[in-house]
DNA sequence: GCCGTTTTCGGCCCGACTGTTTTCAGTCG
């Protein structure tokens, strides 16, 4: 039996639904495509639940699926998607990468041209020669050879550390305007999801024309993609696309909730009200017999109208929400103010910018009771790891430091380097003389899972390490996470009064939101740490907080939303 | 291909914008 991961299930499922929606199949691709989407964000390993015989329970999956499913798991491969691809031309999945190309034009522009991939498509746009099909025209040319450009510069989502200040920032401007009335952001960056592909923005107007302008002529606007009433879209000089839409103020409310998504999740509220005989759309929820509306001006309302609590923007992603609500038993999710200190805080001890004094004021700003230092241990030498006296140098400066400083107390700690055989780098002994241990892997990333996984354990069973720090290892967009057990990691560490970490780092957000949907199956308790290597990086930790969100978490089940006195007794300090 | 507290058959979310035509198909979210 192969040993085939949910994202590689998901990804052939995935091409099913292209593959289907270019032959012009009816409503295949949107089952194929929302099983693909129901695995890709599953907790557990497909493998195993095909294995319990348990495929059709998850939603989406029925026996025709459950058998592909089989399929694969059994041989890595599917016959139907082989015989998909002898049958249909190659490359028109990638020609419809270009934004504004769907099946039906990929087709034509094969069939008619025989271009199978995005530099033949330049080629021939280039040469005029598409300009010249029926259905095709100078315009249509130019745009293909405009999102060719934006294809090739912008192949990475962005980090939502790096879109929600810009998003805030274009919100701020036409806020200032006064061109507008209400304004928020909507979309996946309202939903925090870890990396967006654009930015949405809901607005009211008494002039949406003078509002449509306004937005289509900021400095930071390279190139208007369309330009309406009530809807615009542009893309900003660093790429990131925004959109913008201006409703009318008695429909802001549904709006904002349909436009906040995700789709998934709206499609299952859509279902929900079709059940009732009613339609839900982006203006309102309707009777679908009288037409009269039966809510529409505030969020809440909808989802009070179709008997739900009102659900959590980081909630709505359909992994269960809906069900969860529909029987009024929703997460109380942590709240973005409930945390109180900062574990993970470097210094010029190590590799970060700012002194322990600075780094202390800094987390005064915030409102913290407390922080730790966890400078890096020796093994780190590109970080100017500590040395084994490093750390009892450190201890006494933070003691001093403490005398003098009101409102927060220093906690001392370290991040220690787990090698590739689970040692750490710093001996007991010291260890047991600080507040706080993060242990955490900086290397080796590509061991194979056992290995990975005992290793971590091993520094799980460590008497003195408190917190796996970045357990996966994972670098959004650059580096995959790493090969490890968590089920059984989360067991062991539970188990033994070891805590897992979200580092809230903008590249790093590991746990991840569904590792940490995960945890809670075994009560696990979580570290929201920044890994701040300067000043301005402790306000990552709102990313973490949106991720454990995200990762349905309540205060609870988070260690750093403790006062000082209940977190030194966890932490045995 | 999935699904069902009207249904095991016959539905499947819904509307805006664009470009090309001249009433609409394709694409997107």
């Amino acid at each position: 039996m192969s040993k085939i991961k949910n994202s590689e299930i998901s990804a052939i499922l995935y091409e099913m639904a292209d593959l289907l929606e270019i032959k012009g199949v009816q409503f295949k691709p949107r089952a194929y495509r929302r099983a693909a989407q129901t695995i890709e964000t599953l907790p557990e390993d497909v493998k195993l639940i095909y294995e319990r015989g348990e495929l059709q329970k998850i939603p989406g999956i029925g026996s025709s699926i459950a058998s592909k499913i089989q399929e694969i798991i059994e041989t890595g491969s599917l016959t139907y998607l082989e015989e998909l691809r002898e049958e249909l031309p190659q490359g028109l999945r990638e020609l419809m990468e270009i934004e504004g190309l769907g099946p039906k034009s990929a087709l034509k522009l094969n069939k008619k041209l025989k271009i199978s991939n995005i530099d033949e498509l330049e080629s021939a746009a280039r040469q005029g020669k598409i300009r010249e099909l029926e259905g095709f025209g100078k315009k249509s040319e130019e745009n293909i050879l405009q999102s060719i450009e934006m294809y090739r510069s912008a192949q990475e989502r962005f980090l939502l550390g790096y879109a929600l200040p810009i998003a805030k920032e274009i919100e701020k401007k036409l806020n200032e305007s006064k061109v507008v009335g209400r304004i928020s952001l909507a979309g996946s960056i309202r939903r925090r999801k870890e990396t967006v592909s654009d930015i949405d923005i809901l607005a009211t107007s008494h002039e949406p024309s003078k509002t449509m302008n306004f937005f289509t002529q900021l400095s930071e606007v390279k190139r208007v993609l369309a330009k309406g009433k009530t809807k615009s879209t542009v893309v900003l000089t660093n790429n990131l696309q925004v959109d913008l839409r201006v409703v009318e103020e008695e429909s802001f409310g549904l709006t904002f909730q349909y436009f906040t998504g995700s789709k998934e999740h709206n499609i299952r509220l859509r279902e929900l009200a079709l059940d009732k005989d009613w339609k839900l759309s982006e203006y309102g929820l309707f009777d679908k017999s009288t037409n009269k509306k039966i809510a529409g001006e505030k969020e809440e309302g909808i989802y009070e109208a179709l008997g739900l609590n009102c659900i959590e923007p980081e909630l709505r992603e359909n992994r269960g929400e809906i069900e969860v609500a529909l029987e009024g038993k929703l997460p109380h999710l942590i709240e973005y103010g409930e945390v109180k200190g900062d574990l993970h805080v470097h210094t010029v001890w190590s590799d970060g910018s700012h002194s322990i004094e600075d780094m202390a004021e800094a987390a005064k700003t915030l409102g913290y009771e407390y922080m730790a230092i966890c400078d890096h241990s020796k093994t780190l030498q590109i970080a100017h790891g500590l040395d084994e006296e490093g750390p009892r140098k450190q201890i006494k400066e933070i003691e001093k430091l403490n005398r003098r400083m009101e409102g927060l107390t220093i906690l001392s700690g370290i991040e220690v380097n787990i090698d590739s055989n689970g040692k750490l780098d710093i001996k007991d002994d010291m260890l047991k003389d600080l507040d706080v241990v993060v242990a955490s892997v900086h290397s080796s990333f590509k061991q194979p899972e056992k290995k990975m996984t005992e290793r971590v354990l091993t520094a799980v069973h460590n008497d003195y390490v408190n917190i796996i720090g970045h357990p996966t290892g994972r670098i959004i967009n650059k580096r995959e996470p790493c090969q490890i057990d968590l089920p059984k990691v989360f067991e062991v560490a539970t188990e033994l009064g070891v805590f897992m970490e979200i580092n809230a780092f903008p590249n790093r957000l590991d746990l991840s939101d569904s590792n940490c949907f995960k945890s809670r199956d075994y009560g696990t308790k979580i570290l929201i740490g920044t890994d701040a290597h300067h000043r301005d990086h402790l306000r990552y930790m709102k990313l973490g907080v949106a991720t454990a969100r995200r990762g349905w978490l309540e205060k609870k089940d988070v260690i750093n939303t403790l006062n000082l006195r209940k977190l030194k007794k966890l932490l045995g300090s």
